[in-house]
DNA sequence: TGCCTCATGTGATATTGTAACTTCGTGCAT
DNA sequence: ATGCACGAAGTTACAATATCACATGAGGCA
C-alpha cells in the first residue's frame, strides 16, 4: 500500500468528525459553526467566505456577514477543519480532519473543481529543500493550476 | 555541481535583460514600463500592485493608477518578468528572466523578505504528481510560509 | 489626411479582508 | 436573584486587492 489510508466520512459523519474535532479543542459547535460548515461542504469547489455567507444567508432566511464567516473559516482553518486555498483566495472542507497532511491541491482553471493529494514525500521535499536554503518552513502552499481530467 | 547554473546581472543589465526580453517577444519597452520595472526590482520583498503604484507615482511625481500597474504586471507575469506570490497578493521581479522554472518562493512570515529556489526535481515531482491524477497541469504554485534565517 | 492599433489615463465598481465596538447568552460567584 | 466575566455573533466602517468600461493620445501606415 505505501500510501496514507485515510477511512471516507459520508456527509453525516463528516459533520460528526468535525464537531468531534472541534469540541475536543475545547471549543464550541453552533449552529453557526455547523451551518458554515455545512454550507462550506457542499461546495464541490473553492468557497469564497463571501459564497459561503451568502449560502448561509439563504439556508438561514437571515443575513449573514461576511465578517462573521470570516472568524468562522479562521477556527476552522486553525483547527483542520477547513483549509485556505491561496490562490484562489477561497476555503474548502478538509475530508478528513484529524488527518494532519501539507496537501497539495489540484484546482482546474476551466471548471473550478478542486481536488486534492496527500503526499507527504513531496512535502516534506519542499520542506527540505526550504531547511536547506536556512529557512525554517511553518506551512507549504503547494497548489496545481491547470486542466482537470473532465475538461481536458 | 548539479544545480542550475545562473548568471548574475546588476541592476543595469537586469533591466537590459528585461528590455529584450520584452522587445524580443515584440512588445514594446515604454516608459511607464520601464518606471514599473525598476520600482519592482527595487524591493526586497514582494510588492503589491499599490505599493508600486506609489512607488512610481513618487518616482514620477504624479499619480499613477493601480489599474495600470496591474495591467503590465500582468504583461510582466505572462513574459517571464515577474512573478506572483499567491499567498501574498503581490509580485516580485525575476531575476533571470529568459530562465524559466517553476519556481519556490520562500516567504518570512515576521520580516516579509522572500527568496526563491529553482529546483526542477521538486517541481517536477509535483507536476508528475499532478499527472499521475489525471491532471494537466499549467502553473504549479509552491510557496513556503514561515521564518527567514536572520529571523530565526 | 484619415484610419488603425496599442499603451495609458480615468473613474467606477467589485471582491476580499480587518478592525472596533456592541449585543446577547451562558455560567459562575457573590 | 443579582451582578460579572467571557465567548459568540452582529454591525458598521473601512482598507486592500482586483477588474471593467470607456476616453485620450501617440505612432504607423494606407
Amino acid at each position: 500500500m505505501g500510501k496514507h489510508d485515510h477511512h471516507l466520512h459520508d456527509s453525516e459523519s463528516l459533520h460528526d468528525a468535525a464537531r468531534n474535532r472541534l469540541t475536543d479543542k475545547g471549543e464550541q459547535w453552533t449552529e453557526m459553526r455547523a451551518a458554515v460548515f455545512k454550507a462550506l461542504a457542499k461546495f464541490d469547489r473553492p468557497a469564497s467566505a463571501y459564497d459561503i455567507a451568502e449560502a448561509v444567508s439563504k439556508a438561514e432566511g437571515r443575513r449573514i456577514a461576511a465578517n462573521s464567516v470570516y472568524r468562522i473559516l479562521d477556527l476552522f482553518v486553525s483547527s483542520n477543519l477547513a483549509m485556505r486555498v491561496e490562490s484562489a483566495n477561497a476555503y474548502v472542507a478538509n475530508q478528513h480532519p484529524g488527518c494532519l497532511h501539507d496537501c497539495i491541491f489540484l484546482i482546474c482553471d476551466n471548471c473550478g473543481v478542486t481536488t486534492h493529494l496527500d503526499d507527504d514525500k513531496l512535502s516534506g521535499g519542499v520542506r527540505q529543500a526550504a531547511a536547506d536554503a536556512g529557512f525554517e518552513a511553518s506551512r507549504p502552499v503547494i497548489e496545481v493550476r491547470g486542466k482537470c481530467g473532465d475538461c481536458s
